[in-house]
DNA sequence: CGTTGCTTTTACACTTTCTTAACACCACGA
DNA sequence: TCGTGGTGTTAAGAAAGTGTAAAAGCAACG
């Protein structure tokens, strides 16, 4: 049985969420607010956080960074705005999904089903693509299963890139996940490190492509 | 059922909304000039505004202001031919689309409905349009689900023009958008990104129709 | 103290994108 | 018919972004 864990402000909301949730087997417990939640996910440990982002006091978005220093729990966003740039935010903040009120309990169920799917798998110990293989857990890459030799920057770069083979990564987002929480600016030093990784995966492994001013896209070889 | 507000002074072109719209189904309310027609607002709250231009005593854009004030209620302009200026500063505060006396009913209500649609905010972040559709976290556009190369202006125009599908979009509000904060005067470059961007979209994507005068218009092919 | 391995900085050639400018076109009114 | 304003189209230079190599910091270790 999974654990749930709902922040919002707004009372009907929760009691609603809680009895779709409960009724789906969840085991759920609740937050009116951004600090308490942290607490209760600190404390409860849940499977999946249900963050509403028009929280009063601390702003949603912030909420899901201060949980993200810690934690990998999927996170479903729930928010009344449409504001593509704030969801687009706490996408790149590392939420999980987002659904917009208000919406239909089928399409809820869905997306918790699917975000907790995925985190699964991207925890699983291994990223395959193509030729190349890298095993989290041993922190180590394959190309045709035979070991090459990459720095800790390298690996974490080619892990985020791994994980959204085929599609674009944007700068920040590779700068956000590699380099977390440093000050140095790197995007300078970015480039070489693509560089070295090309060089690393040579003509057999998958392709470094470049998209000009926005980023770049791990592709199958 | 939509309640619709007509504001006209003229009461043959307030009879013959009234019909048009009555046999739509809307309930319809109507206001002989701007001072009744903000009272009528408060008081009906209508889920759609009709305003005339050519008002007596308060211009028409000042009773367009006044009602954003409070409230954002979906306004569309009637207006008459060469009041290109008047129709852009409309626009501009906040009108959601205009048509041009004398209009046909097919093309009134056509709007009407558009400016009503509440844009859904469908899963993740993504804007759809017709066989266009635009991935924000990713800026990645796909067509017909196969990815075409956007570069990084021509992605934040087709964006902009994408959110207000259906809907007239000013030259002033799209420069505003696209090139936030720099210095430079794109007016001229405008037109060029948007012969670009016509042809990335080739003939299987929506169109980009220009409305002499004051903007473009995204339209579902 | 120097070595070693990794990261960052620096520099410059190269590629892509943006802006600018020039001109063709079309609709409209004088 | 011509002129005018707004738009579509194209090409070329300017600006921004990227690839690459080499050197300079920086810690850990013997």
């Amino acid at each position: 049985m999974s654990k749930a864990l709902i922040i919002d402000d707004e009372q009907q909301m929760r009691r609603l969420l809680c009895m779709v949730l409960e009724s789906r087997g969840y085991e759920v417990c609740e937050a009116a607010d951004g600090q308490l939640g942290l607490q209760e996910a600190a404390f409860h440990r849940p499977d999946v956080v249900l963050l509403d982002l028009g929280l009063p006091g601390m702003n949603g978005i912030e909420v899901l960074k201060r949980l993200r220093e810690w934690s990998d729990v999927p996170v479903l966003i729930l928010s009344v705005r449409d504001q593509e740039a704030i969801k687009v935010e706490a996408l790149e903040n590392g939420a999980d999904d987002y659904v917009t009120k208000p919406f239909g309990t089928a399409e809820l169920l869905a997306r918790l089903t699917v975000i907790q799917r995925r985190r699964f798998t991207r925890q699983s110990a291994e990223i395959v693509v193509g030729a190349l293989k890298l095993d989290l857990l041993h922190h180590e890459a394959l190309l045709d299963d035979a070991p090459i030799k990459l720095t800790p920057t390298e690996f974490a770069l080619l892990k985020v890139l791994a994980e959204y083979a085929g599609r674009i990564v944007t700068q920040n987002q590779i700068i956000k996940q590699v380099w977390a929480g440093q000050t140095s600016d790197p995007s300078e030093g970015l480039r070489v490190h693509i560089n070295h990784l090309r060089k690393k995966l040579g003509e057999t492994g998958p392709r470094i492509v470049n998209e000009p001013g926005i980023g770049y896209r791990l592709e199958e070889a």
